[in-house]
DNA sequence: TACCAGGTAAAAA
DNA sequence: TTTTTACATGGT
């Protein structure tokens, strides 16, 4: 028996999780309309798969949740609370929406991803990880470097024949060997920032726990910079990803900088972190939200009304679109 | 082949 | 203080 658990409106799945259609299937990949990836409750790593088996216009996920061969149950509050928070389904969108519809470019883009929520790392480690990958290399080239790594050092379980991976903690890599980053396709100096992150959180001198819970954004972005190999703006997509501080805005970022060229600046390219920064000025405390459709949308732009992405993209935004408005009074 | 892609730290100027 | 450079892989 799945357990059902019904996120905030508006929510669609197939839009929040379409990043991670062509995954890797051992580690997090959304396909044939399921998302599936290994979690812990508590210590113990589980698979969960999840789908929508809402009608029409109410979204509600079912999720499986599959023990490793040698594991018993895990309580379903837990495995909920795991879930909404993973997949940020307590989010209220239609805040987001009414706060940004004065903003011509966002209405259009808000009414065409109604129901896009941004998927949050499971740990604050994780998010550290992941964007230390991520630094200069492209999307795709990042997220299969990353696969490796979790299919190296993560724990793995097994169920009905195949085998997962759950992503590695920090005691799982303070014994990794540059040679071992490197044989994944990372940079060894990568690896030395991520074992060395890995042994601050083990020995207690990076507590993410207390780090998360200040309330100025600002302090945890200079004290995670303190860190080494951790500029601005592995910080702020930490905050983003990891904290899910959704009015955190990554300037300098090249991709948003390029989305934002696209729709506010047509024919000028990309725009300057400054021009960046004045254009988000009006998003107000939806910043990092706002810069997260605008990405997804230009990566849409960019896969083309011709492409299978761009086809699958355009009739699932006609078939939310009915429902948008509804969100957007008051 | 060469260059660039959701940067960063360290060396050089 | 500001400007280069090395680093990694894979797509164009």
């Amino acid at each position: 028996m799945p357990l059902l658990v019904r996120p905030v409106p508006p929510y669609d799945l197939s839009t929040s999780c379409s990043v991670f259609a062509g995954g890797d299937p051992a580690v997090r990949i959304f396909r044939q309309g399921v998302y599936s990836q290994v979690i812990r409750i508590g210590e113990r790593p589980v698979l969960i798969r999840v789908r929508d088996v809402g009608g029409d216009g109410d979204s509600l996920l079912a999720v499986d949740v599959l023990s490793g061969e040698d594991g018993g149950d895990v309580p379903g509050r837990d495995v909920e609370a795991a879930v909404s928070r993973l997949l940020n389904l307590n989010d209220d969108l239609g805040v987001f929406y009414r706060a940004v519809r004065d903003d011509p470019v966002l209405f259009r883009l808000t009414a065409g991803l109604s129901g896009l929520k941004i998927s949050s790392s499971e740990t604050i480690f994780e998010s550290l990880v992941t964007t230390i990958i991520e630094q200069q290399i492209a999307i795709g080239v990042a997220r299969r470097i990353e696969s490796r790594l979790v299919r190296r050092f993560g724990e793995e379980i097994r169920v009905g024949g195949s085998t997962f991976y759950a992503y590695p903690r920090p005691e799982d890599l303070l014994t990794a060997k540059p040679e071992e980053f490197r044989r994944c396709g990372l940079s060894s100096r990568k690896g030395e920032y991520i074992v060395n992150i890995a042994r601050q959180v083990c020995d207690g001198t990076l507590d993410p726990a207390t780090l998360g819970k200040k309330e100025d954004s600002g302090e945890i972005i200079r004290e995670l910079c303190r860190i080494r190999g951790i500029g601005r703006w592995t910080a702020e997509f930490v905050l983003l990803r990891g904290l899910h501080r959704l009015d955190t805005f990554p300037a300098d970022d090249l991709g948003i900088r390029r989305a934002i060229g696209r729709f506010y600046c047509p024919g000028e390219g990309v725009c300057s972190p400054d021009k960046a920064r004045e254009i988000a000025r009006s998003w107000g405390e939806w910043k990092g939200l706002a810069a997260y459709y605008l990405l997804f949308a230009d990566q849409q732009a960019k896969a083309g009304p011709g492409g299978r992405e761009g086809l699958r993209a355009e009739r699932l935004s006609l078939t939310v679109r009915r429902s948008h408005s509804s969100f957007r009074e008051r």
